[in-house]
RNA sequence: GGUGGGAUGGCCGAGUGGUCAAAGGCAGCAGACUGUAAAUCUGCCGACACCGUCUACGAAGGUUCGAAUCCUUCUCCCACCA
């Protein structure tokens, strides 16, 4: 670990920030390859970005992605990885990863768990065994998947929550924190270079969000993610979360904030100095049916497309815009075919993937707030 | 020609005197999805003047306070026998 908190192979350098909104862009070293911001990473919660190839994945400009310490634990387990070399090595991805910690898990199998201060006593949601999660089964789980950035064990409160809820939550989450690092330090000794960031917790709360903060700084994390939103608030909660931290972050670390997301929450996140995103939604809703579009959402399964030879979305340069019409994909999905999962989630990542480059472009060339007047005036949530 | 079984909303298919505009499934239409228990879930799905009325369970007639359900005749389908 060097002087800046950042391990070896791991660095970030801020290269330009917009002086109007404080929108970044810069570049990220890991040990799997570099990674411009503003990023948006695909989900690969189970080794696997759902219905995606690695070398597609690629293809799309996708440069990291996320997995799931808490999916890839229960199957296949530990030592599978770990007889496998890692998770790279597993599946065949070979740019950076970066893997949550199982915090959320405990968030969103909530039935299933029961919280104390030593960890989270976990129900398997696959067989029902038991299992106790805590910051030292986390980073010990991400040193074997060998993930280049991992994540502290923390607690997302839910939303809505009370304030002594919130609270509970950010104490929490600061415990782990220390025990997160503690455990982190004696693994580096096991090998290999990982970089672990601090999680913001506080709900809604923009005092707890501070003190959160305030919190994890002195512990010095090469990087800082803001958690335990997009949990079911209004965006507007939202935004006053980032804008509460923007000043707060330290400015020569990479800020992640976890779990978002849609387009106009990417474009208003990196507004408010965010550098990386990570969401289900663009493979989520690409299963389901529906793409992404300047305008908005837009249901490829509605009967307007019928007859509509037209491409997916005009001027997208995705392979599935580039090859196939509205009416086909409609065909695909309405006649079950495993391809229209695939064409609707290429197109939602590309989707993604290139508005992080576009926000990158802007902020280089210095023409951020242009594009972010532009994007909001063509964004109206839905397509047409 | 005889005997038995059957005909239910776009399709399949429950229902055998009232609580039936009729279960369930499929198809159709619409909506949701934000660190993935999700190729999932939810709603609508006879017509209209839509907190009500009308038309409906092969057709016509009958029994009954009341029928998709019981009776009669007819039409068509299936099985077996001749």
């Amino acid at each position: 670990m060097n002087k800046t908190g950042m391990p070896e192979g791991f660095a970030f350098i801020l290269e330009k920030v917009c002086p109007f909104t404080g929108a970044r862009a810069g570049r990220i070293s890991t040990p799997s390859g570099e990674i411009k911001t503003p990023v948006f990473m695909p989900v690969g919660t189970q080794g696997t970005v759902k219905a995606m190839a690695p070398f597609e994945l690629k293809e799309i400009g996708a440069s990291v992605i996320l997995s799931n310490t808490y999916h890839l634990f229960l199957r296949p387990g530990r030592e599978i990885i770990e007889a496998a070399g890692g998770l790279h090595s597993f599946m065949q991805w070979k740019g950076p990863i970066l893997t949550d910690s199982g915090g959320f898990q405990v968030f969103s199998l909530a039935t299933l768990n029961s919280i104390s201060d030593e960890g989270v006593l976990c129900r398997s949601h696959l067989d029902g065994s038991l299992h106790l999660m805590n910051p030292e089964w986390s980073m010990d789980m991400q040193r074997i998947l060998g993930s280049d950035i991992a994540m502290c064990f923390d607690q997302c409160a839910p939303y809505p929550c009370t304030r002594e809820e919130a609270a509970l939550a950010v104490e929490r989450t600061t415990k782990w924190a220390r025990r997160s690092l503690e455990a982190h330090k004696k693994e580096e000794g096991k090998g290999g270079a990982q970089a672990l960031f601090g999680i913001v917790q506080g709900s809604v709360y923009k005092d707890l969000r501070l003190r959160s903060a305030e919190e994890l700084l002195p512990l010095d994390f090469p990087g800082y993610a803001v958690g335990g939103l997009s949990v079911g608030e209004p965006a507007e909660e939202m935004y006053a979360m980032l804008s509460e931290l923007k000043t707060v972050l330290p400015r020569e670390k990479p800020r992640y904030l976890m779990g978002v997301g849609r387009p106009d929450n990417l474009v208003e996140g990196v507004a408010l100095g965010i550098d990386m995103f990570d969401c289900v939604l663009p493979t989520r809703n690409g299963r389901n049916g529906t793409l992404l579009t300047p305008a908005g959402s837009m249901n490829i399964k509605k009967e307007r497309y019928a007859k509509d030879f037209g491409p997916l979305v005009p001027g997208c340069d995705c392979y599935a815009c580039r090859t196939f019409s509205r009416s086909y994909i409609r065909h695909l999905y309405r006649a079950r075919e495993i391809l229209a999962s695939r064409l609707c989630s290429w197109h939602n990542l590309r989707f993604l993937v290139r508005l992080g480059e576009e926000m990158r472009e802007a902020i280089l060339e210095e023409r951020f707030p242009a594009f972010l007047a532009d994007f909001r005036s063509r964004w109206k949530g839905e397509a047409e």
